[in-house]
Formats: structure tokens, sequence, C-alpha cells
DNA sequence: GGAGAACTTGACCATTTGGTCAGATCGTCG
DNA sequence: CGACGATCTGACCAAATGGTCAAGTTCTCC
């Protein structure tokens, strides 16, 4: 129940014109204020908009922004269209919501980035995660994608604020393994980029792995495979492995 | 909108311009059959097909196929759209053609994978050129990554049969290079995967990357530490550089 | 029990958009 | 020069689609 993810919807609810300025939101107009009587049952409102998320999520990655039409994901959510826009005025608002949703979830991966972990615990982690995403909630990667790699009109000042920020910080703590010659000296910022790309390829780029690996869907063992095989790629490639000879670790 | 434009040939649009003037030479697949007059010069079709194709790839990368429309690709290559479908019957076929056009650049770039060579050489050439691709010619990288991302649905005959092909083949070089000791035991194709992952990364989350980086544009040098990034984990992460004591690693 | 909020939904509508057409115009070659 | 195909293009059109409405139906709570 908890797990409200919902609750991040609310910057989307007083959306409006959009395109790209995106922060503006300012909420000039309170929504119906929702009863929600605190019957703690049966809160229509919010099972609904979580089927709707999710039906949008899946078309939103299939089809794109442009390409999704709110008749497809009502249908998904076997609600009618004009119910879906009971709940989401419009479709970009609906869009939000779903990024929203996810970025949540993303960000905090980082926070696993701390100058007293050892880096090759926690890099073997991260890629771990990321990949479990990839595997567990490819939709997800999809409509990120997608948004990106069409300029992000929705999410400039999301990248331009709060991941900006994050990664700064994060990349802080790189340099911090690299000083303590942990890591080898590489820029910590491509090391993010290298980790993501690696990681979400999986999700994004899933169609082409399964074509070239001849599978129909992508397996457990699959991912597993990936995982392996881009942490000795990471750990190996970046990571300085306390030797005997040099200064002491630990 | 047509819901699947996979359609491989849906050419079946009967163009009832008349009953018989057109000589009914439909012989090869070809379109009207082009004059191509001699005239070594000024042939028109060519530098306007040219220029639909370009004005294409940078719409069809900033929208995605649904999003793109005809007129405002037709805008951009300053012609009106009625040209534009007299040259492309349909956007769809645009699209293929945009596709084509890149597929051909790309598949080759896998050839200087052969067993002779040195991987370590190899390899940097490729995440070189890779890169070189993603610095150059975005758009083109973004337009398939965006066709991929939504489930290929033109291409996914030609990832099932050439690139899986190909990836077949070179994998068996990889493993070569593994049984000769010149590489760590990883698998061949997620290696390949890892290295498309890394550098399409900086052509398909460019606004992401450049976010991130506080750039601007991405600079030459922004590619300079990319590349040198790239490199030195891949080569330090998968390649055993000969050691001149025993070949003992680990 | 019933007032009013929350929710539901079929019917509509204004736009957008891919694609067509038929009548010009241009270019080339015999 | 004249024929004829290649090229050009403004005007259209049918379908698709985001979004609106107003008339219901269901809930909640006093």
């Amino acid at each position: 129940m908890a797990r409200d993810p919902v609750a991040s919807a609310d910057m989307s609810r007083p959306q409006k014109r959009n395109s790209s300025s995106d922060t503006s939101t300012k909420s000039p107009k309170r929504r119906r204020l929702r009863k929600i009587s605190a019957n703690g049952r049966g809160n229509i409102r919010e099972s609904n908009e979580v089927r709707l998320l999710q039906a949008a999520e899946t078309v939103f990655a299939e089809r794109g922004f442009s390409g999704a039409t709110t008749a497809e994901i009502a249908a998904r959510a076997k609600l009618p269209k004009a119910n879906l826009h009971y709940y989401f005025r419009t479709k970009a608002e609906l869009y939000r919501a779903v990024l929203a949703n996810m970025l949540e979830l993303w960000l905090s991966e980082l926070d696993r980035f701390t100058a007293e972990r050892d880096p090759s615990e926690v890099v073997a982690e991260y890629i771990s995660a990321k990949l479990n995403w990839s595997r567990r909630r490819p939709n997800a990667s999809k409509v990120f994608a997608n948004e990106i790699l069409h300029g992000a009109p929705f999410l400039k000042s999301y990248l331009a604020r709060d991941l900006r920020q994050r990664v700064e910080d994060k990349a802080g703590v790189v340099r911090h393994w690299i000083d303590q010659g942990k890591m080898r000296p590489l820029d910590p910022k491509h090391f993010v980029f290298q980790l993501w790309a690696v990681t979400q390829h999986y999700a994004d780029f899933e169609v082409q792995v399964r074509a070239v690996l001849g599978r129909r869907r992508l397996t457990e063992a699959d991912f597993a495979d990936a995982a392996a095989n881009i942490t000795q790629l990471i750990l190996q490639g970046a990571l300085i492995s306390p030797r005997p000879s040099g200064r002491a670790h630990k």
C-alpha cells in the first residue's frame, strides 16, 4: 500500500502548458481537493491512478510520447478514455507523472556512493541494482531513455539541477577514492556515464540484445551474464585491487 | 496513424495514376525509372533526395517516427510537402531510407575485428571510430536508438539476420583472442554490447551528458575525455597487456 | 434518507497530419 | 522546335487523436 508513488505526482498535478519550462509549476489552481475519506479502504482514485500509470508506462515505452495515444493507454488500463482525462487532464500530465514516478526510484540508487565505503563493493552493488531495474522495469528505463533521446523537453530542469548536483557530489566521492589509490585516475563523471550506459543498455536496447543473443526473451541467466561481464569490466578497468605490495588498505 | 508501420512492403497502395501510360514498367522494384540523363551534372532527383534525407534524419532524431511530420521535414528541406511525397511516397519509406543510409556505415566498423590483429589496437580503434560517429552524426545514432527502443518495427529482420550474424562472427574473433591469452575470459557478445553502450551513449544521451557536465554543447575536448576514459576502462578491463613475466593473471 | 462530492462515460468536436490529385512547368533529346 | 517524361505544387481530404461536456451513477457522511 504505502509505497505510494503518486506522492511525486503531486508536482505534476497542477500541470499546464508545457514545452520546456517545467520548473514553473506554480500550482495556480488546486485540483479538486480529494476527499479521501479517512476510510482506509477503497480509495478509487488511487487505484485508478495506479492502473493508468502502469498502462501509461507501457504504452509510452512502446510508442514514445507522440506515438502513444490516450485511447490506447485507457484501453490498456481498462477504463474509458474520458475517465483517463478525469484523472490526468492531459497526456503530458500523465507522462510527467510516469517520469516523476520513476526518477524517485533511480536517483536514490546513487546514495550508496559514500567515501567511507569500499569502491569495489559499492560499484558492484550499483551495477547489480541498475541491472535489476533494467530487468524488472525495462519500460521505465525506456520511457526515460526516450525522453532524453528527444532532448528532454520535460526533464531539462531535472537534469540541470537535481541530477547534475547529485553527480557532482558523487564525483567527489570517486575523486576521493582515486586519491586514496583505490581507483585508477579517471574522470569521475565519465565513469558514471559509463556505468549508466552499460546497465541501461539492457533495457533500452533489449530488442537488439535479444536479436543478437537469439533469445525470445532475456532470461535471468542472460542478466547474470551481463552482470558478470560488466562487473569484471568495470572493476578491473577502473578499480585498483589492494595489492600486497603498495600501501595498506581497508 | 498506421497501427503497425512494420508492414515490410506495403507498397500495395495503388497509385491509380491512370491506366496505361506508365508503360507499366514496374520491372525492377525501383520506383519510377529515373532517366538519369547521362548528364553528369544537376541530377535533380539525387540532390533533392539527399536534402530530404538529411532533413529527415534531423527531424526523426528530434521527434521520433510518430512525432515527426512530413510537413516539418519538407520545410526543413525547403521543399513543399507534396514534393517530399513525390520522392518518398510515405513517411515510412523515407524513414526506411534514413535507416538504411546509416546502417551501411555502421555495420562496416566491425570489419577491423580480425584474428590476426592485436585486440588492444583494434578495440581502441573501434572505440574511437564509434565515438566519432556519435560526435559527427549524433542524429543518425539517435534515429537508430529510437528505432530499437520502440521494438525495432522496421529493423527486426536486420537485427536478426545481418547484425546477429556479424556479431556471431566477431565473437569468434574475440574468443580466439581470449584463447590466446590476449583477453580476459569474458562473454564476447556482451563485450560487444558494452562497447556499443558506452560509445553510443554520448550521442543518444547527449542532453543528459551535457547537463551533467554543464556544457552548452559537447566539445571536442569532451569527446577526447570520453575516449580516454572508455579506452582505459575497456583495455584495462578486458584486455591482458603482454606482461614480461609469465601470463599468469589474476 | 438524502445532499453533495466523487466518479463514469458516450457523444462530440477542433486540429493535426499523412497522403492524393490534377494542372502547371522544366529539361532533354531526337 | 516539339514531344514527353520528370518535376513541382497549391488545394484538398479522410482518418486519427487530444480533449471537452453534460447527463448520469455511486459514495460518504451527517
